[in-house]
DNA sequence: CAAATATTGTCAAGCTATTGTAGAGCTATG
DNA sequence: CATAGCTCTACAATAGCTTGACAATATTTG
């Protein structure tokens, strides 16, 4: 996860043995003879290392005890001493090729099956650990489109097939939410911006929707207030209130037969007026598209649509308060 | 908010000192060399600081004796800070508690009414900012114990008064949550870790008492899997012949009439049967003192009380399995 | 095969930078 | 007026820097 933070640490010497293995002496050496890295200095002239030196160390340190001599890859890129290990471990496997942004529909299909295996066999470890790799790997949004979208399609339709249990999906859903302190907490948010309110109505349990849309919109530059599932009309509206919030996104993810879902989007929309936007979402919200042309709503029909969505309140935001 | 702040949090050197567990002069220093932090000043000169002053070098201090030079970390951000730990927390270091008990619960009664009045004014910002810096200055379990349940049973009085509105509770409970992720992600498990399944039963869908339990079992050295709320009694048995758990900790926060709680206990007992320990607690747990003798419940009195079954069971599994 | 050469990890000497601590003398605060 | 805070300065203890050397292995060459 540092390297979400545009790559920021910096390491004195010691720090940077004791993490890689390497001695420092061993690492000046290494730096004097080969450049194997190149650090920066502190006026002082005290080396300075970033993460990036650290994983170089370790990986030069592993292939050198795996018997290649250090004058001969000292130079080699991060990721060619990846490779160099790899290959080390099964010879046979050399074959893949430098990964490119083009190749992430692959790479994220990969986390997929990773994922869904970890989900089927319940080891939630594994679960929670593709997804931080995914994560890294991947980029946010990304990382939600591409791969946790379609997983939870994918846990969907196996958990109504019966080839998972209600309870296989639960756990992946706790884990889930459990990784969004990690989507959401990397923005300062700006000063002017835009408040949203986003919740399930009542009756609606599930929360993964309306929560992802809430990182979408914090990643858009949105103010989100987040208020969990199951909320009556009443408490969504006071809630724009108390904020002061110029949207309402609402996720719904099932179809139930009775009146009460049209019931509350109506009240709610009434409640909150019409100045303050009502956004729709959710596997289910197309099977009330009728429902939600009547009330007035915003309806959601994929991500970039949800983006667009925000750009355009955000100018009307923009415009309204100056 | 932000008056709020300003208003309720100012500190002299001395406090700061005792808070963060850095030395007077030493901040000082740490101000004058590097600028790690810039209180304001009186009139009269003395320096004056804030909460996020103190956390900031708590974090600094922790980081510092974990090895990192003061110079090279003492611009980064609270949020870098907090990164740079959760990274250097590979080798087995726990917070070290730098206040006395006394201390700390005065400490936690004024964090208390901080939070109180961000719920209050519905101020989710400022009670995230409010929740991450206690738990910095506090560690966790404290945290959990002093603040967290507390804060929770303040908030659960005022929602009965109608001071406050639900909407409230679940924007604190959403934030909670998302908390999680903080309290539970520094422990590299034991591999022979006895597991657990931590759940709330069908019905029952606060799932805050749950969550807290699970983060107590993790820092307990437990192998923990959370399910959420709202569970039926085969769907927990599943999880537990999933994870081969050795214990199963259900939540239940409140009291209804029906006879599905009592029915759904039963059930569990039977499907996970005598070899797997049922433990419950929770805020309605008392209610039920009756029915959980006779289904053979270990029934949660405190967190001593929870640390105390975890200990036992702890032992029992490994005795079991040698 | 042996000798010559190259590579590589380690160490030491002498010097500088960093960093925690402390004292002296003065001032603000209640 | 006593306590706690302020600035400035100094100092000792680590920890880092450079240069150069030196064995212990590899590798090449005669």
């Amino acid at each position: 996860m540092t390297n979400m933070i545009d790559e920021s640490s910096r390491y004195l010497i010691s720090t940077v043995s004791k993490r890689s293995g390497v001695k420092s002496d061993l690492v000046r050496a290494w730096e004097r003879r080969y450049q194997a890295v190149i650090p920066t200095r502190t006026t002082g002239g005290h080396r300075v290392y970033t993460d990036q030196d650290i994983a170089r160390l370790k990986l030069l340190n592993q292939a050198t005890s795996n018997g290649h001599s250090i004058s001969q890859i000292a130079q080699y890129s991060l990721e060619e001493l990846k490779q160099l290990l790899k290959a080390d471990l099964c010879p046979e496997l050399i074959v893949t090729p430098t990964l490119k942004t083009s190749d992430r529909l692959y790479l994220a299909e990969d986390y997929i099956e990773k994922c869904y295996a970890a989900v089927l066999a319940f080891d939630a470890r594994a679960l929670e650990t593709h997804f931080e790799n995914a994560l890294v790997e991947l980029g946010i949004e990304p990382f939600i489109e591409h791969l946790l979208t379609p997983l939870l399609t994918v846990i969907g339709e196996r958990w109504r097939s019966g080839e998972l249990r209600p309870v296989h999906e639960h756990m992946a859903s706790s884990i889930i939410r459990s990784l969004t302190y990690l989507l959401r907490n990397n923005n300062p948010c700006p000063k002017g911006a835009p408040r949203m309110i986003v919740s399930t109505p009542i009756g609606q349990l599930h929360e993964l929707g309306a929560l992802l849309a809430a990182v979408i919109a914090e990643l858009k530059g949105w103010q989100v207030t987040y208020l969990g599932a199951n909320l009556p009309a009443e408490e969504i509206a006071a809630a724009v209130k108390f904020t002061n919030a110029s949207a309402v996104t609402i996720s719904i993810s099932f179809t139930t037969d009775d009146q009460q879902l049209p019931r509350e989007l109506r009240r709610l929309k009434k409640l909150i007026g019409h100045d303050v936007a009502l956004i729709v979402g959710g596997k289910a919200a197309e099977h009330y598209t009728q429902l939600l042309e009547d009330v007035g709503v915003l309806n959601i029909l994929g991500y970039d649509h949800f983006r667009e969505i925000l750009d355009l309140l955000a100018t009307q935001h923009k415009t309204s308060t100056h």
